[in-house]
RNA sequence: GUCGGUAUAUCCAAGUGGCUUAAGGAGUCGGUCUGCAAAAUCGAUAUCAUGAGUUCGAAUCUCAUUACCGACUCCA
């Protein structure tokens, strides 16, 4: 399995530290304001990294960081006069209510930085104590870069010829260098009741050091993957990095992987452009969170993605096909023979699917390998050859697919016709009987070539949620999804 | 200024030297099936940005050109 890490800007074969355990740590959420589909498109590349980790049976131990405070979050809270909790709550219950809408599985902590204060401050003292870092009068702490001659690694970046006139940096904090950056922020007067008293004086943490003391309390002091958006490569994760490397004197993450932008129209989406969409926004125009999760991870998570409104139709259609593939294993008249074939396909799909996601996490010919065993099998489908022994083998191989993407629903799609249809049934004020004798009645004027009549009776269906299927069998009838 | 990325059909998107006379999805056109639709199925739809070079062989490597994007400021 090989990954491609920021670090070398290579893809390297992925050897986790301990034999069958990997030590994943994600920056997560700012919680200031509702998290876009931006974020949840690296948030949701985490997911499929981490499932397809545990596909290759790894026991993950996933850590994702909450932000709950910093600059921006306390200005608001002073703009709506609520406290830092009440504030930030209200958002982190979103991130959450989010993340099960889309499938995203929980992390094992889910770490704040308001609850890991002191573990900043040590982590502080330790770089003070090094001389890496320096107080200044105003009560803050900084960075030191000077001290760290390995600063820009990540980026590779020389910080004497990075750009410097844009920078537009008040003299408040009296750094020794513009590029030196804040671990601790003195109090001032505008930071309200947002304050901790600590040994290192009355402040608040810088935003960097919090995913360094955390991830170090969780994972240790070098752990295997290290994830994020390509925006936090610099600073944000070279900062992490001069943290931690130079208060622990260790490599502080093997495998850097960084999730591209997501883009509307050519531009890239962020809080500060005022340009984004929330999941929200998308569930009021009827798209169903599982379309918008297979946007969301239907392209290399390395590739720019340029998020439209017809990748969902497109999405929904292409789910479709998967619940309608899966549903129609059921009406298939099964032969008990076994047959090699289905046998063959089966095992080139999950070959094949493996063997993408293997290098780098290559989805879209992932994808492509299902794509092309759902065609081979409905070829067989509609001849009616396949067994029960096939159509078990068939769920199953879905069922580990879906392991992975988390968006087919194999289980789900096959109680259709049990518990899902009753209680869908019973919304729509129909009985089962009552669709047959529709059904019957069409078949009737079917038979009578009074088409209209037929139409109007399939159309009134229809518009119930019940699409009718004509086979050569007969025709049935499933919920349209 | 210093670093870095991308360019494949109408759209999305694999493919990093021969297994590819370029996967897969969507769209469009045309068959099969159907009363007609839907679904399924078969077929059609690409001189791989441009120019030069390396090679027996290039979308794939090298150089140049053009276009777009990003980092160096908070950002996933």
């Amino acid at each position: 399995m090989k990954f491609y890490n920021t670090f070398s800007r290579k893809k390297e074969d992925f050897i986790p530290i301990n034999k069958n355990e990997v030590k994943l740590y994600s920056c997560g959420p700012t919680v200031y304001n509702f998290a876009h589909i931006g974020n949840f498109r690296s948030f949701i590349f985490v997911d499929i990294l981490k499932r397809y980790l545990q596909f290759k049976k790894y026991e993950v131990k996933h850590v994702m960081n909450i932000t709950d405070v910093d600059d921006k979050i306390i200005k608001k809270c002073h703009i709506e006069n609520l406290s830092l909790k009440e504030y930030t709550n209200k958002y982190q219950e979103a991130f959450f209510n989010d993340l099960e809408k889309l499938n995203i599985q929980e992390a094992d902590v889910f770490p704040k930085a308001t609850d890991h204060i002191s573990e900043m401050v040590e982590l502080i003292k330790k770089l003070l104590k090094k001389g890496i870092a320096y107080k200044t009068a105003d009560g803050s702490i900084f960075f030191n870069i000077s001290k760290f001659p390995e600063y820009g690694k990540l980026q590779k970046l020389n910080v004497d010829q990075m750009k410097k006139g844009e920078r537009v940096e008040t003299d408040e904090y009296n750094k020794d260098s513009v590029y030196d950056f804040a671990l601790w922020k003195g109090y001032k007067p505008e930071d309200g009741d947002v304050f901790w008293e600590t040994e290192i004086g009355k402040g608040r943490p810088g935003w960097h050091i919090e995913c360094s003391a955390m991830s170090g309390k969780y994972l240790g002091k070098t752990f295997d993957i290290h994830t994020g958006g390509v925006d936090l490569i610099f600073p944000h994760h070279e900062n992490e990095i001069a943290q931690s490397e130079g208060a622990n004197g260790q490599k502080f993450v093997n495998y850097w992987m960084h999730c591209e932008y997501l883009g509307l129209k050519d531009s890239k989406m962020s809080k500060s452009l005022g340009n984004t969409v929330f999941i929200k926004d998308l569930l009021e125009k009827n798209y169903s969170t599982r379309a918008i999760r297979f946007v969301l991870l239907s392209v290399h998570y390395r590739q720019k993605l340029n998020f439209s409104t017809e990748q969902l139709d497109i999405a929904e259609k292409t789910l479709k096909k998967f619940d309608d593939f899966i549903y129609e294993l059921q009406n298939v008249e099964m032969t008990n023979i076994k047959n090699e074939k289905i046998v063959n396909y089966t095992k080139e799909m999950l070959e094949e699917f493996e063997k993408m996601m293997d290098d780098d996490l290559n989805i879209s010919a992932s994808l492509g390998a299902v794509f092309t065993f759902l065609k081979k099998v409905n070829k067989f489908k509609i001849n009616n050859k396949l067994s029960n022994l096939d159509k078990k083998n068939i769920i199953k191989s879905l069922k580990k697919i879906d392991s992975v993407l988390g968006v087919i629903f194999v289980e789900k799609t096959l109680g259709i016709d049990t518990v899902h249809m009753e209680e869908k049934l019973q919304t729509l004020k129909i009985s089962e009987d009552e669709i047959e004798e529709k059904i019957e009645a069409r078949n009737e004027a079917r038979e009578n070539k009074n088409w209209a009549e037929a139409d109007r009776i399939r159309d009134e269906l229809l518009n119930m949620g019940i699409e009718l299927l004509d086979r050569k069998e007969g025709t049935t009838f499933k919920l349209k999804s």
